[in-house]
DNA sequence: CTGTTAGCGCCTTCAT
DNA sequence: ATGAAGGCGCTAACAG
């Protein structure tokens, strides 16, 4: 384990030269500037976190806060973090996953102890109490997701909203006037959990504002079946189908109409919104409106180590915008399409 | 930010006292010790983590390794990294995940800048690098999972030759003889990812010794119906299928023999084994050998912290057993049955 | 049982 | 352009 000590006298310089040398806050000769860095390359030198750490007074560490929920999706929770620590990688950060049970005590801890220099929060509720945690703390917070009160916060999140409305006007440009909604499990939406509610609330609004029949099922147990039944006899003449939930259930879909005797996208035009997953290799491929982890991840981690680095801590939401992949489930619907043949008759 | 010394002059100690008095690790008078606590809570004081690092030469902080695969299955990464973190919290440590896409660099770092006291390494391929790394590095690691060359190593993981072998057991004596494999996506068998190749040539090796018609398959797309095909055209009496894959092709798996006609368990009786996901609550329920994430991180991070608290670094290997969960997917072959009724006639 | 003190390794201001 | 030196906050000998 060397030190600055050691390269210092390997390089013939003091230790102050060896920090600037290697860090370039300040100038030093091309000359010596090598004779430095060669030495730590040749003693294999690392600084020291620790030491690093408690003399410049930052972790270079970010943490991630995200609690699991019984119902939580792992597979999204994982991109999400994995996105994340990338992001900081590239920053010169290192991430620290805080898992818990207690998440307000581990992001406590984190600014508490300066362990992490900033927080990224995960899964965030609509009434999440780290939000007010992170209005206590005077401590980087950034959260991907929005709660209900954002105030001082800095939030980065797809626009649900935008996203809803997009899937909507597909189907109803397209002709179609009966639509469902498949939304996440009752559990996830009654918890709370923020990206469900407000596209939910979205698509009922737009669903309004252009005079469609519409209807919203929860599905249960990871399959679809439960779901179109319930749309289906809320909605008989339903021919557009929303899909704003878990991989599964949206793998199910096609199973699910089917057993009703219809087919994608004869019968029922499908869109994909809000999908962290793909659907482009499913039996029946399904247009999709995808969730970019990456997009907001990347983001959000830069957000973050603004507001750390620079001090750029004004509170903002940012919404990605969503944006649409077409894989041609969605067709004018049988009805209108004889109609408009009749027209033409 | 309150510090030691601030709880010192509150408590009218020296800095010493309130050190040991929260460590513990020096006998303290119970009026002393309480007053210092006392003193430290009123502060809410929390010793700085870089500074606890650098003078007891320990982070408290254990670095997890996952490098990512087009192919990983991300929410059984995900269940690994929160069981390693959950464990580890439990033990008084804090969790770093090192995904770049550089896992030699990332790890060797987090040893030579001590940022981690120790790593926990997952996703483990036969011929893994960071089992030389490992060796090399004279530094705690513990790997789930094992690499061909073990040697010196500290592993844990689930009996997965074991597994192979219950599942082939529980069909053959129930009379089954024609026994189909669906392994993993063939990238990640080629990858030479441990588990599968472990599991697959003990299924082989014991079918072998029974006697047994067998065949392997590897699915694609995360679909189970070419590799049911390719099951039965290799083996047109099959009636035992195991499943060691991914959960998208395990409940893919009764469809696609619906698709040929055969019902679990009428007609083809199923185990799935190494199963990291749930299996009952399938519309047709499979029995499991569960693949326990919980089982083996325990282990694993108990394994880790003793080699880093207590020196205990000897190598070895650490199996843990499998268990059959039965669901009533496997029955007597229809056949056989036959055979016995017409014996008893 | 308690206090004093010497580092841990690095960063950074001040001096040159 | 470079050196010297004072902390950062805590732990753990070493002394009583």
């Amino acid at each position: 384990m060397a030190t600055v000590d050691d390269v210092a006298k390997a390089a013939g310089v003091s230790i102050s030269t060896v920090s600037y040398a290697l860090s370039g806050k300040r100038a030093i000769s091309h000359e010596t500037r090598d004779r430095v860095l060669k030495a730590a390359a040749e003693l294999n030198y690392q600084p020291r976190a620790s030491a690093r750490m408690l003399a410049a007074n930052r972790s270079h560490i970010l943490a991630v806060t995200a609690p699991l929920h019984e119902d939580t999706d792992h597979s999204v929770h994982m991109q999400f973090a994995m996105e994340v620590t990338k992001e900081a990688a590239e920053l010169g950060y290192d991430t620290l996953l805080l898992v818990h049970d207690d998440a307000m005590q581990s992001m406590r801890r984190a600014a508490a102890t300066a362990l992490a220099d900033g927080v990224v929060v995960l899964d965030v509720d609509a009434d999440d109490p780290r939000a007010d945690l992170a209005r206590a703390l005077d401590y980087p917070v950034v959260f991907i997701g929005i709660p209900h009160d954002a105030t001082d916060l800095m939030c980065v999140d797809m626009d649900f909203e935008q996203a809803a409305r997009m899937a909507v006007d597909r189907l109803a440009d397209a002709g179609h006037t009966s639509i469902g909604l498949i939304s996440h499990p009752r559990v996830t939406v009654e918890r709370g959990s923020n990206f469900p509610l407000r596209f939910r609330d979205a698509f009922v609004a737009r669903c309004e504002e252009r005079g469609l029949d519409h209807a919203v099922a929860y599905p249960r147990e990871h399959s679809a079946r439960e779901a179109v039944d319930n749309l289906l006899s809320a909605l008989p003449n339903m021919t557009g189908l929303v899909l704003n939930t878990s991989s599964d259930v949206a793998a199910d879909a096609s199973p699910a109409l089917a057993a009703h005797g219809l087919s994608i996208p004869h019968d029922v035009s499908v869109v994909a919104a809000g999908a962290a997953y793909p659907t482009h290799r499913l039996p029946v491929p399904l247009d999709r409106i995808p969730l970019d982890a990456q997009a907001s991840c990347t983001a959000a981690v830069d957000l973050l180590v603004a507001a750390i680095d620079r001090g750029e801590r004004e509170a903002r939401t940012l919404l990605i915008p969503p944006e649409y992949q077409d894989f041609g489930s969605v067709r004018a619907p049988v009805d209108s399409a004889e109609k408009a043949a009749q027209h033409l008759v």
